[in-house]
DNA sequence: CAAAATTCTTACAATTTCCTGACGTTTTCC
DNA sequence: GGAAAACGTCAGGAAATTGTAAGAATTTTG
């Protein structure tokens, strides 16, 4: 899942491409300022920023800096009305960003995000080894001792995540909001039947299990 | 298949360089204007641009500048009337192209085609051997002992590619970004029809399989 | 321009995934 | 220890996904 912070005063603006990003498939949040927009940052990663560069408390240039002081990679799409040279040099000085320019078709902005996430690599391969165990994002498969266990893609999504973060104790909620969808209808006990199915899979796998926190969730422990 | 993107504004020219560069067995695609070749290239990789250099709009420099930001490695082959040393220059500033003065010899351009691509490391004649099945980049055909087994255009592509990256994944949004275009009409479901297809083609092949990976896509697997 | 090949859509069948709901078991907490 | 809450498990069946064939639309070919 792939999360994308909108940044733009004007809030129709901001919920129209809010909308449209969330109906090409990724997630959404929108801020109206720079400040709003750092405290986002503050409680979850984003993968892309389309950012305004007019706006009021702190423009997005300031705020761009800001962001860059923390997270060089981070890639920006700035949106604005201005095309003059001198802001767009300005704003593509960090060297991983893009520009558009308004009034501007929704379809280019969906083709320049999607460009910006390529060349950002946000979705490269990635492989999780535990022992004899693998689990591969790449191949959306894991495997035990070279033999293949098949995952159905919840399963999947929920195993890669635990193991992601060793010990790290997942909220039902938490899983059902990123693998479920945010509203999803239904049933929290819909993750302890994944987990469940997850256990019987890898109850040969010795290098970890998945541990239940009872009145919490569930989490993976390396034995 | 190697991909060569073709950028002038005069109809006929790019009308006939492509057919030539088709000829020659590169698959080519026309642009009338930078603007033009820059959606071109949101919606497929190419391996090689041949550019003019005055044009509306947006003139080669400008594109090839743009293209530069995106891309460092796509070598660029400059087409002008201008022989001049100071657009020359210009146009050499990123160090992977080439240059060639109006009108020129399409035999010319060939040869210049090929040294470029060579230059960028760009293989021509692809092959992927799998047991005694063989797929052929060059011509654009496949054939298991020695039997050549037919494959349409989108076939192939795809097969191709699937065996490029064995085990792994592609979904079908990928595969029709890649193969139909990125705003193509098309229903994803075209890509099933493409992979029952080549199934079909390929049932003899005991080498490997096309898997599905239910909720996801499609990926080749070796036995 | 007609014929052929390719490609796409559509509809329905087959399959897989996934959830619910019920009930049994475990844990918590008084 | 016992009640209440939380969790484990299982089996149907709903829902989503995929397979497949046939015909329409499109492109290529002769």
């Amino acid at each position: 899942m792939v999360n994308i912070l909108v940044v733009e005063d004007d809030t129709s603006l901001n919920g129209s491409v809010c909308r449209y990003l969330d109906r090409c498939g990724y997630r959404t949040s929108g801020a109206l300022n720079g400040r709003e927009a750092l405290r986002l940052m503050d409680e979850r990663k984003y993968d892309l920023i389309v950012s305004d560069i007019m706006m009021p408390l702190m423009d997005g240039f300031e705020f761009a800096e800001t962001v860059r002081a923390i997270d060089k990679t981070t890639p920006i799409l700035f949106m604005t009305a201005k095309d003059d040279l001198a802001s767009k040099e300005r704003g593509f000085s960090s060297g991983v960003d893009d520009y558009l320019v308004k009034p501007f078709e929704l379809a280019e902005l969906k083709l320049r995000v999607a460009a910006l996430l390529r060349r950002a690599k946000i979705a490269e391969a990635k492989k999780i080894e535990i022992g004899e165990f693998v689990i591969n994002d790449d191949e959306h498969a894991a495997s035990y001792r070279g033999e293949e266990i098949p995952l159905t893609v919840k399963e999947f999504s929920v195993l890669y995540k635990l193991l992601s973060y060793p010990k790290k104790t997942f909220s039902r909620a938490a899983l059902m909001e990123e693998f479920w969808g945010y509203d999803s209808a239904s049933t929290s006990r819909a993750v302890d039947v994944c987990i469940a199915e997850l256990r019987k899979k890898i109850a040969r796998v010795e290098e970890f299990e998945i541990v239940t926190v009872h009145g919490l969730g569930y989490k993976a422990v390396l034995k």
